[in-house]
DNA sequence: CGGTATCCCTTTGGATACTG
DNA sequence: CAGTATCCAAAGGGATACCG
């Protein structure tokens, strides 16, 4: 079932949309703004198949929107993800999706809560909910 | 390869993700907030294959975003999809991937251009280029 | 850690045709 | 006009395993 491309719609919510890929996409660029770097941590995050997360990174790289990087050099170690500048620009649309979901609880569990967080711990005390 | 619902994950970002559906739901929701109306109209608009086109109307109304109406009582009439407050409250995500993808020539044809057109063609003066 | 490889099954895309 | 039906091929997803 190829993808039918959405190029040459002379439309740029079409071009869009074809750049970014898909919804794994959308959460992959939501974990990276929000800080994740590691194949596994994404994995972990979004429950996205092995295979799948490998090929969405690698339409997002070819797309310009995420960059991998080596960050380390000695030892030679590994490589981590992240957003470029295009990637990040993305990041209006990850609100209005947000906001969108939250007026009409998409998610089902009502609206986030603002929560206070333990500097050390991270997390709040004795919580563990989790959300983006 | 059912598509692995994203209920569940506490994110208003995935829920909004999951209750859109698809890229071909977002087509289609650009087109409804454009004025189409039609089966037919939308299928030309973004050649979507029919049985899909059907489907994802299917979905966005039981996400609540499309409505089906009876526009016609005598003789009965057809039907035919618009959008519904919670569909029409999606234009910020419409917004922000087309000045995204304005911002990045996502569509590879440039930014839209202001046109002039015709009151009663609707059409520019010789142009038969078409965006969106 | 950051992927590939493999297997298997479902859905989609694409084309075409048909119906109320 | 607004779909449904059918057929085919290919991609996605899901699970699991393996590798440098």
């Amino acid at each position: 079932m190829k993808p039918k491309s959405f190029a040459g719609m002379r439309c740029s919510i079409a071009g869009a949309l074809e750049l970014i890929g898909d919804r794994w996409a959308l959460l992959v660029i939501r974990d990276l703004s929000l800080g994740l770097r590691r194949y596994d941590d994404l994995r972990a995050s979004t429950a996205i198949p092995a295979a799948t997360l490998a090929a969405r990174l690698k339409h997002l790289t070819e797309s310009g929107i995420v960059e991998r990087v080596r960050y380390q050099e000695r030892p030679p170690r590994d490589e981590y993800h992240h957003l470029t500048p295009k990637g990040r620009d993305l990041w209006k649309v990850s609100v209005a999706l947000r906001e969108w979901g939250d007026r009409w609880d998409a998610s089902g569990f009502g609206a986030p809560a603002i929560e206070m967080v333990d500097r050390e711990t991270g997390r709040p005390p004795g919580a563990d909910a989790r959300r983006c």
